[in-house]
This record gives C-alpha cells, structure tokens and sequence, in this order.
DNA sequence: CAGTTATTTCAGGAATTTCTGAAATAACAG
DNA sequence: CTGTTATTTCAGAAATTCCTGAAATAACTG
C-alpha cells in the first residue's frame, strides 16, 4: 500500500514533530496514520502503509497502548485486532498532557519535595534548595490550575479559552464594584 | 571539583527529564547546574563539576544560548565567559515555551494549512482533511491562548491562575443576571 | 489434535545521537 | 610579533536508541 502524497507529508511531518518531544519517529508516523485514517487499520495496515517490519509496529502500538492513546477495535467475522485513535480531538490531548504529568512532573515533583527536606549544609545548597523551591512551586501551580481545568467539559473549555485575559479584566471589575460599594456608607449601620 | 549528593541528585534527575523532552541529557544537566548554582560558572567550573569533556560543555552552552536560556556574564579583571540562568523561574517557562511555540508549532499549523489548500482527491484524503482541520483549530485556539496570557504581568498571570475555573463560574454568573434583567420588560419600550 | 493465522518477544544489527580529543580560531598581553 | 589563555569546531569514537528477522506464544478452526 502506498499512502497519498498528502497524508504522506502529514505522517511524515509528525514523526519529525514527535521525535523532538521524546517520541520515537516511527511511533509518530503510526499515530499520525492512525489520527487520520477514515476506519480502523491493523498492524499489517501499517506496516505496509509505512514500510516498517511488522515487529516494530507491534512494539509501536504497544507503546501507544501504554500511553492509553489509541483504541481497539473488532471487525466482525475478522480476528485481527483493529485500531483507531479516539474521536475527540480533545481527549487526545488531555490524554498525553495527564500521562506525561503521571509520568514526568509527579515524580519530578516528588523528587524536589525529598531534596527540600533535607538540612543545606552549605551556603550553596541552601540557595540550591530556594531555587529547587521556586520551580517546585511554580510546577505545583501550573499541575493544580491543569487539573482544575481539566474537570471542565470541552465546550466550556472552549469557551473560557476564546475568553482568554478577558475574563480576568471582568474579575477585576467585579473587584472594583465591590470595593466602591464597601466605601459607601451602609443603611442602618 | 564534586557536587555535592544534594545538588547531584537534582542534576541527575533534570537530565533524565531532559531526555524524556528531547533535551539532550548533558544539556540538561548544564542546566541544571546553572540554575541552582549561587554564582556565575564559566564553562571550565562546569566541566570540572558534570565531568564532561570541555568541548562537550561549550557545545551545549552554544545549544543554550540559542534557546535565550542563558546570560552571559563578565567578572572584572577576568576574561573567560560566566554564565548564569535568568533569576525568574516564569522567565525561563515563558521563554523555552515561546521557542518551542516559533520552532515547533509554528511550522507545524503552517503545514496543515498548506496541506488545508489542497482540494482532496478521495474520501479517505477528504476525512484526512477533516481531522487535519480540527487538529489546526485545536492548536490555533491554546497558541492563541498562551500569546495572550503571555502578555500578562508575572503577578496578575499568578493571581488568574489561582482563581482556576473560579473565574469562568464568575463569568456565567454574570451572563445570567444579564439574561434575567433582559427578561424584565423594558421602562418605557 | 494438527494446521493456520495473528501477535509478541527479543537478541543483535543498523541508524542515530552524543561526546571527545586534537586542532583551529580568537582575543588579548607584553 | 610571540606567547598565553579562552573558546569553538569537527571528524570520528562511544553510547544510545531504534528496528528487524527469527522464533515463541497465543488464539482460533476443522
């Protein structure tokens, strides 16, 4: 099977993307075939789409699997296994963004928090252990703001994201209002 | 020169998460190291105190300076090249997010555009197309997002991001009484 | 059960990335 | 200009990551 030249340069171009964010190049390519193919492909689908050995595509779809990003599918009166990414947009991307936090940050955090416990025992790692407090700190914040966020529903995600600083200008008027309406004096007090 | 088991685990443990993201592993030691470090460091204290080979330090201080994650120093009376990391922590976020944004994103929506013009010659390029659409929408839309936060003081990006989805619930609230008060008949119409 | 098809595993070869030492360049001092 | 020190460059060695083919496993079928 030979791909499009269109969907060829899509692939092509998200096994580049993927490598350079500690995505192996071939499990990029297969996830970008994935993304766009119009019905579920199996492992020999892809190997023969993308040129890879049938045993690296199972590694690849394996890996993908781990990650929670693709979906298994069974044609009826076929035993392969058939494979699509999710639907939505959007769940992809909340998809790699809570794996890489579980994987990545949460340790990262962990790992700042047991180093903060200890005692400096110097000048220098006592600046050290500010500036491990800083990030740790500044991580904390954008993982807690991620979470709050990722409780919302796509369309009111949508929506507070076209907002943008918007609804903070609206946040400080509220602010304003009140504190004008404190300084009058109350009726009866 | 020996750091310290403290300063040593941090070192190690960002250069393994530098390798996660497509940051090569010494680099993000490098990092590392200037970022916890209580004084400038020129490339030789580097060297001594990762174990790498001179060269492999200036290379990596070169891969740095291109991703403006670093600044460069001059000790009087001294004419070697220090180093240190911007004091901000936001700074460095903002920065290694906005150089991604130019080297990654950026050519990647412009990809899908270009492939968008293209008029498709095949149901299976005309899905393509659709998902390729809704990923370019997705990416467009937090890129957006992020370049008008980016805009924001370091102080009020803080304060919104406490506020979470606080802020959106805020902004409905406001939608209703508007509702409620058009519901009312107007005076005199 | 034997035969067939689908999938996985994994040792080691291939490809890529990273790192080094030696040499080149640069910048200054006397 | 010569000598000294700082930095960069780059060819190839070293290390790591990736990919494959062969064999094993699994899951069905008649």
């Amino acid at each position: 099977m030979q791909l499009s030249p269109l969907l060829q340069s899509f692939v092509l171009h998200f096994g580049e993307m993927g490598s350079r964010w500690g995505i192996n190049r071939t499990v990029g390519q297969m996830y970008a075939l994935l993304f766009v193919a119009n019905k579920p492909l199996n492992a020999e689908d892809i190997s023969a789409a993308l040129g890879f050995s049938r045993s690296n595509v199972s590694m690849g779809l394996k890996e993908l699997d781990a990650w929670n990003l693709i979906r298994l599918k069974h044609l009826p009166g076929d035993r392969r296994d058939y494979f699509t990414t999710p639907e939505d947009v959007w769940e992809i991307v909340r998809t790699l963004v809570e794996e890489r936090r579980k994987r990545e940050i949460e340790p990262t955090l962990s790992m700042l928090r047991d180093i903060l416990l200890v005692k400096p025992g110097s000048d220098e790692e006592q600046h050290a252990q500010e500036r491990m407090r800083e990030m740790h700190d500044l991580i904390e914040m954008l993982t807690n703001w991620y979470q709050d966020m990722q409780k919302m529903e796509t369309e009111r995600l949508v929506h507070l994201l076209k907002l943008g600083t918007k609804v903070y200008k609206l946040y400080e008027m509220k602010d304003r209002l009140f504190a004008a309406a404190n300084d009058r004096p109350k009726k009866g007090a």
